[in-house]
DNA sequence: AAATAATTGACAGAAATAGTCGGGTATGAT
DNA sequence: ATCATACCCGACTATTTCTGTCAATTATTT
């Protein structure tokens, strides 16, 4: 059981537009220079955050991605539907959730459980509450320096 | 984020075995066949529960595999444990689960509090009440038909 | 027009997973 | 004894998924 580095990258990479942004759009290069993660990699996690309604995108010179609406209405979950394809698949698990095989599957409930909890634990934390961890550590290090 | 097919079919198969043994060795061939998982395959994932005390082998012929403790001391995550190497492991995460990158990690936490959750949960949950369930299932079939 | 930056799709390398194969070794029944 | 059963083990292959790159295009501002 892993977490993709699909679902790390963009959540931090929102922690960082999010917290270096004020109204004004960051452009990709910005975030993968700070948080050092590929550059083109970035670019495509950014079209599917796009098209999930997370972010906006502005165009020309001094564009960038703006998020669509206030950080605290952005849940984890939905960030990490839009970037995977889905939170928990198995191996007989339709799209819609419900289940492909016959009698063999007396454990399927089991891992709908788990689906549900993990699912419920992201949808509890915000990228608002992201950034104000970041914004913490911030503080700390400066005080430290 | 995905569940491998490993974790669910040891847990398959020690729901089966635990279903349809009453104190004497259940085979492989027969869990095999049962649960139309490839007998080679079953094989390794039995080796891995035997080193990791969750079942005994009995050699010989009418050998076969038997729990090593009761099924209600059985947990789910015990399971995962011993077929898997780690339940979630992240990109910038340490064997002993510290975090290996600098400054960039304000998003660590969340995972480590999903990883929690997860572990949580599964350790809930016991063969006892797994296999419960299939016998329900069961049941219902018969009664049905 | 020129520069910037998002947009898109195709592609490649690496890693993990899933599954196979063949040869052992221990055990119990005949 | 020996034979069949069934565990034991390591190596190997195929497939899929993940990760990351590249090149070409479109839109926008200056």
């Amino acid at each position: 059981m892993r977490m993709s580095t699909k679902a790390q990258y963009a959540v931090r990479a929102l922690v960082s537009l999010n917290l270096f942004s004020d109204g004004i759009p960051v452009s990709i290069k910005d975030i993968s220079a700070r948080e050092n993660i590929s550059f083109n990699y970035l670019e495509q996690l950014f079209v599917k955050l796009r098209r999930g309604g997370i972010v906006n995108s502005v165009r020309g010179p001094g564009g960038g991605y703006l998020l669509a609406r206030p950080a605290a209405e952005i849940r984890m979950d939905q960030i990490i539907d839009t970037v995977e394809e889905a939170i928990m698949p198995l191996s007989c698990m339709n799209s819609d959730g419900s289940c492909g095989c016959g009698s063999e599957c007396t454990t399927q409930s089991v891992w709908q459980g788990l689906g549900n909890q993990i699912r419920t634990f992201l949808a509890s934390v915000t990228l608002e509450d992201l950034t104000n961890d970041g914004r913490r550590q911030q503080n700390f290090r400066v005080v430290n320096h």
